[in-house]
DNA sequence: GCTTATGTGGATCGCTGATCCGAATAAGCC
DNA sequence: GGCTTATTCGGATCAGCGATCCACATAAGC
C-alpha cells in the first residue's frame, strides 16, 4: 500500500472512530469523508460498505473480548468466568451505538465483512457456556446460539434511550435465568441489589 | 373529511399494511404510494410521518392486546395470564417486522404518533405484572417499565432473521426468570424443560 | 350550475450511498 | 535529479429516500 493511502487510511479510522461513538453507526459516511478533509470515493475506497468501516473499527475489540474469554477459562470460576465476560460483551457494544444490529445480522451472513469476528466471538462464549455447565453452573437447555441470542438482545436493549436505564438490572434478570442459582448465598453478595 | 379523501386514505392503508408485511417497516413510502396509484404527497398528507401511518395500521392490533390483558385479569391465574398475554405480545410484533424498533423509540418520546398506543400497552402489562407478584407468582423486583423493556427485547430478536430461531426458546427461557417457580409441580408441566 | 373550500400529485429540495474517470502524485528506475 | 508508470484521489454524477410547495382538479354546499 502506498504511504499516502496509508496514511488516509489511520486518518479516516480515527475520525470514524470518534464520529461513530459521537454518533451512533449511521453517520453519514459523507459527514466522516468531510470531518477527515478527504473525498467520499476515497472513503468507500478504503473501506467500500459501512460494515467493512466497522469491521476494521471492531476487531481490536473483538480480539480483547476473544482473549478475555480464553483467560477466564482457566483464571476464574466457571460461573463467575461466565457472568463477568457476558457483562463485559453487553457492556463493550454500548460504544458504538447501533453495532450491534449490524452485528445480529453478520452473524449468518457469510459475505458480511464482520461476519467471522462475530462467529468467533460466538465460539468464545459458547466455550464459557459449555465449561459452566459441565460444573453444573448453568442450565443445560441453552447453547452457544441461544447465549449469542441473549447478549445481542440485552445490548439492544442498552443501545434504546429508553430502555437502556433498566438494562443493567435486565441483564442481572436474564443472568439469574442462565446461571443456575445453586449457590444463591455468593450469588447475592457478588451481583449487586439492582434496585430495592 | 371529503368522501374522496376518505377513500384514498383507506386504500393506502390497506396496501401499506400489505406492503409492510411483504417487506418490514422500513419499505419504501414511494413505493406504497405507487402501489396505491397515488403521488407520495397524498400519502404523507394523510399520514405526515412513517410513525403515523404505523400507529393507524397498529392501532386495532394494540387495543385486542389491551383488551386482552383486561380479560386475562380475570379469566386465568395470575401466572398464566401474565405468561400467555406475554407471549401473544411478542408474537403479535413478529406480523410487522421491524414496528418493534419504532415502538421502543415512541414509548418515551410524547411527539410520537405511536407514543399513546404504546404506554397503554405498557400499562396493560403492568397491571397483569402486579396482579402476578401479589400472589407471589412473579419476581418481585421488576415493573411495568421492565417488563415492557424485556417484550421488546425477545421481539426484536424474533425481528432478526439471524436470531428467530430462537426466539421461542428464548422467551421460556427469559419467562422462566420473571415468574418465580415456588409452584414447580403445576409450573413443570406447562414450561417446557427449563433446567433438566 | 356556480362558488368555494378541500384534496391532489408533479416538481423540486437536500440528503443518502454508489460509481466513474480525469487529474494528481508517490514509487521505482535510470 | 529527472522520467515513467502504476496507484490514489476527489469532484461530478446517479438513483433513491422523505419532505415540501403550489398550480390544478374536484367534491360539497347553496
Amino acid at each position: 500500500m502506498r504511504a499516502d493511502a496509508r496514511k488516509n487510511r489511520d486518518h479516516l479510522l480515527a475520525v470514524a472512530g470518534t464520529a461513530i461513538t459521537e454518533q451512533g453507526v449511521d453517520v453519514s459516511l459523507r459527514d466522516i469523508a468531510r470531518r477527515a478533509d478527504v473525498g467520499l470515493a476515497t472513503l468507500l475506497r478504503h473501506f467500500p460498505t459501512r460494515e467493512a468501516l466497522l469491521d476494521a473499527l471492531l476487531r481490536t475489540s473483538f480480539d480483547e473480548l476473544t482473549a478475555k474469554a480464553g483467560a477466564l477459562e482457566t483464571s476464574s470460576s466457571p460461573e463467575d468466568a461466565l457472568a463477568s465476560w457476558l457483562r463485559d460483551c453487553v457492556a463493550w457494544t454500548t460504544e458504538y451505538r447501533g453495532a450491534i444490529v449490524l452485528m445480529a445480522a453478520a452473524i449468518e451472513d457469510t459475505e458480511s465483512a464482520l461476519h467471522a469476528s462475530c462467529v468467533t466471538l460466538r465460539a468464545a462464549g459458547a466455550r464459557l457456556l459449555t465449561r459452566a455447565q459441565a460444573a453444573g453452573m448453568a442450565r443445560t437447555d441453552i447453547d452457544g446460539v441461544d447465549l449469542f441470542a441473549l447478549v445481542t438482545a440485552l445490548a439492544w436493549l442498552g443501545d434504546q434511550p429508553s430502555l437502556a436505564p433498566r438494562a443493567d438490572h435486565l441483564f442481572d434478570v436474564v443472568a439469574s435465568a442462565i446461571l443456575t442459582s445453586t449457590a444463591s448465598s455468593a450469588e447475592g453478595e457478588r451481583r449487586p441489589r439492582v434496585r430495592s
